[in-house]
DNA sequence: CGTTGATTACGAAGAACCTCGTACTCACTG
DNA sequence: CAGTGAGTACGAGGTTCTTCGTAATCAACG
């Protein structure tokens, strides 16, 4: 994929409901807008994304069923970035213990996670593992 | 603080440069600018920060020399906060694990992490209380 | 005093963003 | 065929963002 692209406002608002949806045409994602917006405001949007080539259009009956183009994964891994170096000095770790803190995790996230660092931990290290642990 | 606020791009990238030195005149956050900027685009961004209350400046010599004034743990926890629910549907574990796929961590870095990790997991168990103290 | 250089103040101008109104299309219905 | 309703296409218009040009200020110098 050329560029992850960082969406405007109100594009990422619409992209959110595609995402969790899946798809949706403009009445769904509409109806799925926690803000009130016009039909043709959301059309709009709908018709600019899919200009911009971050998502694509299949007719269905009489209307347009829009699928996102971009994974949620890619966008955030990009969102994420911009912010890690923009605010956190490129430090991951400053970003992610600032996550942790702002959002409780259930003790399940927290073992998943633990999982998963020590997967990177691994990573960086690249060789010399020794006490793999199982896994959930 | 009232609102954490959402900086635009250029807003970020000025910010981001007092967050990294502390403060700046116009020509010093001019010069750690990655991207060329005339001095007067620097010096407008900076005042309507300052209109905007996210900086201060106080006089210094025949210049002024601007402060941040909202911390980049707040301005970065806002902003993860809201990727995290328009990109990750609100699943901070998601997040927390694109990031470290997305940016590798260092051994020491991994177990600092997981400390944190303990931490919020005996937080989850019991209560958690407000936090971000005071501020300057 | 007049010039120079560094700095801030003001506001214009273009670009991007966002919201819609209005017109147009087309299948259905009677 | 005319009317109706669901949809899309087009483009105007307001707002915000961003970049600067130009003018004003003021200390220092000769």
């Amino acid at each position: 994929m050329a560029d992850p692209a960082s969406f405007t406002e109100r594009e990422l608002d619409i992209m959110s409901v595609l995402w969790e949806h899946g798809s949706g045409t403009v009445a769904e994602v509409r109806d799925a807008l926690p803000m009130p917006l016009g039909y043709t405001s959301v059309l709009k949007m709908l018709q600019i994304l899919a200009e911009k080539r971050l998502v694509r259009h299949e007719q269905e009956g009489r209307a347009y069923r829009y699928y996102p183009l971009v994974e949620q994964g890619a966008a955030g891994g990009h969102a994420l970035g911009r912010i890690v170096d923009k605010i956190f000095q490129g430090s991951a770790e400053l970003a992610l213990a600032r996550l942790v803190k702002e959002r409780p995790l259930s003790t399940e996230e927290v073992g998943r996670l633990k999982t998963l660092l020590d997967r990177a931990a691994a990573d960086a290290d690249s060789d010399a593992d020794s006490d793999t642990g199982g896994d959930a």
